[in-house]
Order: structure tokens, then sequence, then C-alpha cells
DNA sequence: CGTACTTTTGAATCGCATCAAATCTGGTGG
DNA sequence: CCACCAGATTTGATGCGATTCAAAAGTACG
């Protein structure tokens, strides 16, 4: 494996000290594996170099629960202070994974304040997003959370989508044809443009209120 | 203010040094006060002690979303390395908060790698219940929501309330005439047993199958 | 080419938001 | 103790918007 090349792509192991980085190894695995079941010993700190892999819970009713989808980041870097995690782990693509063993990890965590930093940061960064998030998905019309997330992830009004519109509107919680149909018609009453992946909000001359007919 | 006595009473404060804690200052205040705005510069962290601080935002629309609620715990931990909040902290009760200057706060965590595993720990933590909380919105059914909400915050199937149902209905994403229709329903059909605010899932047993995946 | 997936539009349905109003509750003060 | 008030709880009627089911056109890739 060629860790330099590795680490240039992935943004989220650049603080990672060397000596921590040389005891990780690397594993691929097939969409639908488990990486690990709920009640496993936690003995690795997972990120996820590509692919995507999901922590899972069921429901006692049957459904299941997504409760992170880890692409490019830690997987449940929660689980670090505990003995067993709670949730299943599955690969929902084809993926590659580091596995930092946790002991390491957390010895490292104490021995290079720079790198608890690093982590610490992280993780508040995380929080932010995820209130963010939370945020959107409590708006109740599709249109606030499109622009909503548009102001949010966008720099100065305009958004560069990086991923496909039906896995937007899976993040946006919303279906993927109310999502065209959103942008459709912020479109059609001039709230947004939109050429390929660049979405700019206009400048807003009129009512705040963009949909519906008022 | 009886320091000791107040440590014991609050696991969360146990981590934090002697040092620091010399530098809290102690502050009382009734429900509905706002503890701060959103704009205000970040001076201090906020530990809340009694009652219920909730982190708010406001929708232009009018809504409110609560995005933390926080009972002996801290309050936006995350905006430690920010310069100002985004959202308003407002007392949901009667309540107590020790307040920690956040410079002295930021420099004892660079000193005590010890006290810095533990806040860490608490992000951790934070993600956890935040993650669970985006895929909670993320459900499309009111039914799906609070069954979610029971099995995540409830213990052993049994959750009990500890604030309003029409604060419920905030947190869950929903006007509070919906939540209440759908407990109606829910206790109609046997799925729920509710007395008070003790709510309890009713064991219907099915077996978790395996992935569906897209 | 053919397959798989995304993008796009159409039509029907359903559930939640909304507006409205009655009852219940806890707390305050006369 | 009762009157009163603010807020929570509960039920009803209505409309809108997102979901759902369906299908066609576009796109990437071997």
């Amino acid at each position: 494996m060629i860790w330099n090349e590795l680490i240039a792509r992935q943004p989220g192991l650049a603080e990672i000290p060397g000596r921590l980085m040389e005891r990780a190894t690397y594993r691929e695995m097939e969409r639908g594996r488990f990486v690990f079941r709920a009640g496993d010993r936690v003995q690795n700190m997972l990120y996820v170099v590509s692919g995507e892999v999901r922590l899972v819970r069921w429901l006692s009713t049957g459904g299941e629960v997504i409760l992170q989808r880890a692409r490019g980041g830690f997987l449940a870097e929660a689980s670090l202070g505990h003995r067993a995690d709670k949730c299943d782990a599955v690969a929902a693509e084809d993926c590659a994974v580091l596995c930092f063993p946790v002991k390491e990890f957390s010895a490292t965590l104490d021995l290079d304040p720079a790198f608890h930093r690093a982590w610490a940061d992280g993780l508040a960064k995380e929080v932010r997003k995820l209130r963010a998030q939370c945020e959107r998905l409590g708006l109740r019309s599709a249109a606030e959370r499109v622009l909503h997330y548009i102001a949010a992830e966008g720099g100065n009004g305009t958004l560069v989508l990086n991923q496909s519109r039906k896995a937007w509107a899976a993040e946006l919680g919303l279906t993927h044809e109310a999502l065209y149909r959103t942008l459709a018609r912020l479109r059609a009453d001039g709230t947004l443009h939109i050429e390929g992946e660049r979405l700019t909000l206009s400048p807003r001359v009129s009512s705040p209120r963009a949909m519906s007919s008022n």
C-alpha cells in the first residue's frame, strides 16, 4: 500500500502521527459484508478510505436505523472510550478501510497533545455539522431545506454539488422526485440559478418566501 | 457555594481540575431567561448543574428547532473554538449553571491530558446523540419517529418523558397536534402503553433482516 | 449495443400542517 | 376557597405538499 498517496487524498489522515500510521492495517471488503457486529469488543478505530460503511441499529419493530454513513472519515468515533459497540457496521458499497488498534490510538492521544487537539477539534466540527443537519431536517418544506443547505454548505451563495442529486435528496431527507421538482420550481421562479453542478442563489429582490402562490 | 457537595452530585464535573474549578462562577436563572443570544461573543463554557438549558434556532417562519437539551452537562461544547455562537441558549426550567472562562478552559485542556480525554469523550457522546437525532428526523412518519425515540432514549423499551409533550413534539420535528394524534393511535393499536410520563413499547418480536441496501 | 443507474415528468394518494376550538392543568391572587 | 389566567392537552375539519407508483428520457460504462 502506498501510504503517502493515500494520505494525500485523505485530509482526515493528515494529523495522525507517523508512529501510529505505521500500526494501521489496510483492509478491503465487498458490499454487504459486516465490518463488526453489535456486542463485538472494540478493537480498532476505523477510517473509511473509499466506499461507504454504515453504522446500523435494529429496532424492535424490525426496522433498521442508519446511525452513521462514513465516507472518507472515521467510523464510530464515539466508540473510542467504549468496551463494546452497540451497532452493526456494514459495508454499503465495496470499500477500503484503515484499522488503527484502539490501544495504540488511545495511547497516542495521551502522548501527543497536538494530535489530541486535532481529534477533539474534529469531533467538535462533527458536532457543529450534525447540529446544522438537525436544523435542516427540522425544516418543514423541501424548498427551505434546499436553500438552507446551499446557504450552509455553499460558499458565498454558490454550491458545487459533489454528489448525485439522488444522494443529495437522501441527505436532505427527501425523495429524489421531491428534490427534482423543488429544484425545477426554484429555478422557474428565479430563486435559484442552476448550471450543472453549480447551484447559485439569486440575490433576493422580493419576498423571502420562494415557493407557493403568494 | 459548596463546591464539594456540588461536584459529588455531578459526575460530569469530576474530571475538571481543581485549578479550573476555582475559576468558575455560579449563576442561577429562571425559566424562559436567555443564557446567551446568537451573535454573542463566546466568553464562557457553561455547565448546567440543575434544570435544563436548550440550544435553539428560530426559523424565519416562526418555528423553533431544538439543537441541544443540556441537563447535568455542558452546553454548546462545540463553540469552544469559536468566536461567536450561532444559537440562542434559553433556560427551559429554572436552572443553575457554572460558567468557566473559555480562555482558562482551553489552556487547561492543553495542560491536562486526562481532562482533555474526558472532554473528547463528552464530545464523542454528543456526536452519537446527534447522529441518532438526525436519523430520527430522517424518518418519514410521525409514528416511526416516536418509536425510534423511545428505543434510543428509553431504557429497556420504556421512556420516562422528562418534558412536556409539546416540547417533545418540537424535538421530534412535529407539530404538537401530530404528536398527540400519533400517541393516541399507537396506544389504540396496542403498540404503546402509556401511563402518565411512562411510555412503554409492547414487545413485538421480529427478527432483524439482512441488509436491504439500495 | 446493452445494462444499470440517474434524471425528469405525470397522476393519485396519504399524512402532516394548519386553523379552530374545547377542555384540562397548575399557579396566582383576591 | 374560588376566580382567573396562561399554558398544555385533546379533538375536529380542511388543504397542501411530499410520498408513492409509474414511466420515459438521459448518461456512464463495459
